[in-house]
DNA sequence: CAAGTATTCAATTGATTTGTAAAATATATC
DNA sequence: GATATATTTTACAAATCAATTGAATACTTG
């Protein structure tokens, strides 16, 4: 602890790089990365988020304390229950930056990433535009398998809700003869995976779309809330 | 430490949120954030680092070390030094991401930054197209008050260099007459604001452009690089 | 008041930072 | 070549800071 000849501004607890990091803490830990990951898709309860991302509930809003005080999302209480979200699009920009830094430059995360794209990852690149109108054709199905309530919050219209953790109970509503493209979080979420493996393994021609309803929105690609209305497939 | 029913995917180590991590605890210091500002500005050896960033030799080796494993620094050894730069765009490009973050919604960093606007910040958004003509025409001066080195490695085409560390006794260098416009790192560099202010106490014309050399070169504008050919002004 | 949700508190545990000193690496000198 | 010198990295220890958890508290509704 030299004190040194360093002037006031230059030490004090004000600099603009204390600032910064108080953005960088908050993306320091794993687990406020996946709570604001989920809430990315919609706004979220604490409880709920603590199920989520299973964690404990203390702990989950001690997490959202410090993104709150780092800007990252803003809070609003309604009766019994408080509601996060993301406080505005510059999150979700920064968000995708530091996503698309890793995927550039940290090896271990492309290997993880890679990982999910279950051998035909064609749908890697698709074109969103072709995708809605086979979609629109009744060509195809596209799940969204995300827990309901992102669902709710926002989802490719014409996309129907299966959770992947009741796909496997589910798979009587999806006929075998059309190909299933299933959709999630965004790339580095692990939902949709999961429920191509699933669905393949009972013989469905299914695939994964890489992107999530948050690069959807960035696309500037429509979106539609609230309840599925139950139609025939 | 609850093992819980979690599948061996949720909880391994090698999550994407525990890579996305690597990154935020890159940046969950003023110090390395220092370092890595420092950076964007050109490739440095350690030591030079170290004496601009005012820490210990061992501590800023070690903050290198860490910004590395996040994939954000690349370092080459030549000779007795070893020089570090930044590992690619999609560094600077996080980096920015995160200031305009902080910009838009931390109260304290918007003071912070807003305290070097020294009044007449009316360069803030000035028309670079406008500045390089100005330039160009000698209706104004430009001065580059950052460390030699980092002129050395990138500069606004005829702007002069005069670190803001020698700007009181090269006063004389600076005629009265011409407005002078001086630009440092960035916006959140006080370097320019010094010069400035110092400038401005002894009668000249001066005022601070925002943008550094980093964001300069982002938005596609020429940068020169290699000394300085001493014309008259 | 009772029940449910969220936050705060206290305590433990584990990481990170930083300075000093020593070790490793490369260069130059005798 | 051995030795001295300069740069960078590592090792170690002290201090500080952060994450997690269960219990206690606060807040809101019925």
């Amino acid at each position: 602890m030299k004190p040194k000849d360093q002037t006031e501004k230059d030490n004090a607890k004000d600099t603009a790089y204390e600032q910064l990091a108080r953005i960088g803490k908050a993306m320091a830990g794993p687990g406020r990365l996946k709570i604001l990951d989920i809430l990315r898709n919609g706004p979220r309860t604490v409880e709920s988020l603590a199920e989520e991302a299973e964690m404990g509930v203390a702990n989950v809003s001690r997490h959202l304390q410090v993104l709150r005080g780092a800007g990252m999302v803003d809070s609003e209480k309604k009766g019994l229950y408080v509601t996060y979200r993301v406080a505005d699009a510059h999150v979700c920009e920064f968000f995708s930056a530091m996503c698309r830094l890793a995927e550039a430059r940290l090896a271990e995360f492309e290997k993880i990433v890679s990982r999910f794209a279950d051998g035909s990852e064609a749908m890697e690149s698709v074109d969103r535009e072709a995708l809605v109108n086979r979609l629109e054709k009744g060509e195809i199905i596209v799940i969204d398998v995300r827990p309901e309530p992102e669902y709710r919050a926002g989802h490719i219209p014409g996309a129907v809700s299966i959770p992947a953790e009741e796909m496997a109970s589910r798979l009587a509503e999806l006929p075998q003869e059309k190909e299933i493209v299933a959709y999630c979080r965004g790339p580095y979420c692990l939902l949709a995976s999961r429920a191509v493996e699933v669905l393949r393994e009972n013989g469905y021609a299914a695939r994964r779309m890489r992107e999530g309803i948050p690069e959807w929105r960035a696309f500037g690609m429509p979106v539609a809330s609230g309840e599925h209305q139950h139609e025939t497939l």
